[in-house]
Order: structure tokens, then sequence, then C-alpha cells
DNA sequence: AATTGAATCAACCGCGTCAGA
DNA sequence: TTCTGACGCGGTTGATTCAAT
């Protein structure tokens, strides 16, 4: 952590902002004004409540720790479960999976995510096939696969996880459209191979004409979690086969439509992935073709990305098992 | 008991968005 | 229409804690 500055260190000088740490004093000061006055500016906040600090840095405090609502200590599995689903449906959008956990800020679920899970891909990635390994520190997608459970993240970066959706099976109607736009994104990548598709309950194959880059996936959710892990009770462990394309075989040109159409390392516009989308249905067929099964969601002047997506997704989400345990709450 | 490497997590930074002037 | 400041978000950093040796 860092440390706090010395708390005279800025007295001298009044136009300085303290940095670092938050000394109880500071946290005193912040709780009180917040609980008496509510929420306004922030840099309000920061200038009546007496502290010399930013109004952002109080924001950050009041949110991330200060909060009364806050629910502190280690995820419950159930957190863990929802949140790798959230994950998987809206990527790195921190603070929408935090919107749907009660008590948990977006910088504890990112700071979650990056350790603990993270940590479980990489093992699983180290323990995977040598044929899947790659040099990079970041798992390998297949192994994403795994960990992903049902929600099999075909690609595992930092801002727009391509799923596909957990259900494939699922007979529910409002599952459709949006499992179609996964499987499409899945295919869009991939647009050399005559992929034909077939599901069966939580395996993917990929029917490619081309030599297939086979990898075995016989993870299952207690090989991840333990049997108390946060799969064992959803029974999503995926045991098939995953067909995966060779990457040399897609093109350059190609791979950079991709990262542009979901999002990339270097996305530093997390909310235009739709939008970028919608922009590419104008013009692409392909994206003309990822339009296939997703029906209304495509048309009409009033569609807002943010919208349709997030709220879509969360229909799905809304019926996820554990998700009552917190709306109880 | 000391050391060291990994894990955790609070906080900062930079950027995009939005609202008001 | 443009500018500006506040806000919110995701990525990253780095100090502390923990566990293994």
């Amino acid at each position: 952590m860092r440390k706090p500055e010395a708390s005279g260190k800025n007295n001298n000088n009044n136009n300085k902002l303290r940095k670092g740490l938050w000394s109880p004093e500071e946290d005193d000061k912040l709780m009180n004004y917040m609980l008496n006055n509510g929420q306004g500016c922030w840099s309000d906040v920061a200038r009546n409540a007496g502290l010399q600090r930013c109004g952002k840095s109080c924001r950050l405090r009041w949110i991330n720790y200060l909060r009364p609502d806050l629910k502190r200590g280690a995820f419950s599995p159930q957190e863990e479960e929802l949140i790798i689903h959230l994950h998987s449906l809206l990527g790195n959008r921190w603070s929408q999976i935090a919107a749907r956990l009660p008590g948990r800020t977006d910088n504890e679920i990112k700071n979650f995510w990056n350790s603990t899970i993270k940590k479980r891909l990489k093992n699983l990635s180290s323990s995977a096939s040598p044929n899947t390994s790659n040099s990079s520190s970041e798992p390998s997608k297949e192994v994403a696969a795994a960990i992903g459970g049902g929600f099999i993240s075909m690609q595992e970066q930092s801002m727009s996880p391509m799923y596909i959706y957990p259900s494939l099976s699922s007979s529910s109607s409002s599952n459709t459209s949006m499992q179609a736009m996964f499987l499409n994104q899945i295919m869009d990548p991939l647009p050399t191979f005559d992929h034909g598709l077939s599901t069966c309950g939580a395996s993917v194959y990929f029917n490619n004409d081309a030599p297939p880059c086979m990898t075995h996936i016989g993870v299952s959710g207690d090989d991840i979690y333990g049997n108390q892990g946060i799969l064992g009770g959803v029974n999503i462990g995926i045991e098939g086969e995953l067909h995966i394309p060779p990457l040399e075989s897609i093109s350059i040109e190609e791979n950079a439509k991709t990262e542009d159409m979901y999002g990339s390392n270097n996305n530093k516009y997390p909310y235009s992935n739709v939008n970028r989308i919608n922009s590419n249905c104008n013009n692409n067929t392909k994206a003309e073709n990822m339009t296939t099964g997703v029906g209304n969601l495509w048309q009409g002047e009033e569609l807002k990305v943010g919208d349709w997506d997030l709220e879509e997704l969360m229909k799905d989400v809304s019926s996820f098992p554990f998700l009552d345990i917190f709306q109880a709450e």
C-alpha cells in the first residue's frame, strides 16, 4: 500500500493535495461529512469536509471503502460464480458487474478477477496440453474456455472478451437471439472457413474443412475450483473438444478487423464496442450476417447499444440461480 | 527466525463522457 | 458550437501481507 504522507507535510501549503493512503482522521472527516450532507459535487465535498484531497480521491475513498453498505470480506462461491458469469457477458465492465453485486465495488471485483481468477486461468494454462500453450502470460484461449465452464471464453483479453453463451441448448426464447449473436461473433472472425457449428450440451464443435487445431478439454468444475468450487453446483465443465482453426490461417487484415469489432487490449473505448459493431453493419456483409438471429435487437432507430446489450444480457443473468441471494438482501 | 516470492488490495492515472456556461 | 470542469471507468502501480522455504 502507499504510505500516507506525513500529516504535516503539506500543512505549509494548502494548495498541495494529499495523496496516498487515507489516515483514520481523514476517513472520519469524509465519513462524517457524507453522512451529514450526502453526496454532492466531489470537489465541494473535499473542500467542505476540510480534506486536502482532490474530489476524485474522496469519491474513490467513499465508494471503495467508506460507503456504509459495503460488504467486506471474501467473496462467497456464489458471488464468484456470478462474477464469472457476468464477466462472460459483460467483459471487463467492472462497474456493470459491481452493480449486480450489492455491497461490492468495481475495484474489488476487478482486483478479485485479476488476482484470483486470472491466476486460476494461468495455472490451467500451464497444466494444459503443451501444444496449446503459448509464450504469452495470458491464459490460452482453450483454457479460458475451460475455466469459463459453460461460459466459454474464446478470448481472454483485457477489454472485450468474446464468448459463447453458456446454455447453447437452452430453450429459453430470450436466449436465442443472444446465443445467435454470440455464435456469430465466434464465427465471424474465422471467415475463411466453412464453419459449420454444432452444439451438444456445453460442448462446441467447429467443423472446419481446414485441419483443425484440436484441443481436448477435459476440465471439470472440480478441476478448477474443487468440490466446493464455484462451478461445482452448475455442472458446466467442458468435457468435449474444441476444434479451433489454426490462427495462422486468419489473415492479418481479418485479425485487425476482428479486433476492431470486438475490442482489443488497445481498446480504450469500452463503451463503443457495439457501436462499432453497429457501424460495421452498414458496410460489411459479415457484420450483416452477424445480425442474423438477433432480430429486432438490431432494428429500429432507437436502438441504444449500451441498453440492448446490457439489458438483454441481464435478462439472461436474471435467471442465474444465485441472483436471488443478492436481490433478497 | 529470516528471507523471499507471490498474492492482495488501496489508490493513482489517464481517458472518455456529459452537462452546463 | 465550443470550451471547460466534474464525474466515472478501466488499467496499472506499488506497499503490505501472507506463505513457503
